[in-house]
DNA sequence: TTAAACAGGACAGAAAAGGTACTATTTGCC
DNA sequence: GGCAAATAGTACCTTTTCTGTCCTGTTTAA
């Protein structure tokens, strides 16, 4: 039905697993190459999340030796669309959308012109509600193989 | 943020259309060449549209010589969500979600298993209240500049 | 000075989508 | 009965997008 990115995914997990490890706002950091082993992905699609949540502003990088990452808000305070927004982009109805505007300009039988807004401002709002802390599980989580089963799943 | 295929756009243009030439329950068909004409899309993918709407049951085939198609259902009594899913197929919020449950055996490692869940039922139900009939316009549809602005959102 | 770690960009392989073409089947009409 | 129109189904090829990885540069604690 609606597509999202697994990344957007494993940025789930990844802010999950800061969280777990304490790395969270004034707190200490984690680094890619530990959280990596922590959620069982590799390491350079870890530090990919990270980087891309870092411009959202959602995770806090610190540079050089005994640098990591950390959370910038608490995850009941980081909505689920930012981080959306982060890896799949804004709401993108393709269609209409795709170029050629002179071969739209002939075609006034369009019925749908700019009608998808609806539909887009309903699945905002429905998302508004939902932060990254309602999809992470409580502290009883266990540490996730999960990342490899996801892989295998994505090799169907 | 969510993707949506091509053809379900042209599936609304179509359904408009249909409505608009008055093929709809009980009345005249309107023919795959007809529409493609009236619409300004290639017959070959008015055909492809039409037939994944047939095969969803919102629009009804007749076939042979005078044949052509007509609505199923009035449009303000065609959920959007049953176009999305005839086009796109159900909610598949990455890996976990679809099919091969037995490939995610060490689910209750997984942090974020089954927590997209609320994120379906909450775009489900946001879209539970949306008809095909919301997004066709009346007659006097005006040029798309709003497609080219959705474009431009979508770039970034 | 060195090493650890983030930041940014670039790239090849894989997957999916989009569009098209072809064939088979049905059915009204002469 | 035959022809033509139109749907139904399938298969294919091209293009685009996604995914995951790598490489190089920058920063900074020890």
């Amino acid at each position: 039905m609606l597509r999202l990115s697994k990344l957007t995914d494993y940025a789930v997990v990844v802010l999950s697993r800061l969280e777990q490890d304490g790395a969270v706002v004034g707190g200490r950091v984690q680094t890619a190459p530990g959280l990596a082993i922590s959620t069982g992905m590799a390491e350079p699609t870890v530090s990919k999340v990270l980087k891309i949540l870092g411009q959202a502003g959602l995770v806090e990088g610190v540079r050089g030796a005994r640098g990591g990452y950390r959370l910038a808000r608490p995850l009941h305070a980081m909505p689920l669309a930012e981080v959306i927004v982060a890896f799949d982009g804004p709401i993108a109805l393709t269609a209409c959308v795709d170029g050629s505007v002179n071969a739209c300009e002939t075609e006034d039988h369009c019925p749908v012109r700019g009608r998808w807004d609806p539909v887009n401002d309903a699945i905002r709002h429905a998302l508004s509600g939902i932060t990254v802390a309602d999809l992470s599980t409580p502290a009883g989580c266990a540490p996730m193989r999960a990342a490899a089963s996801i892989m295998n799943l994505m090799a169907e």
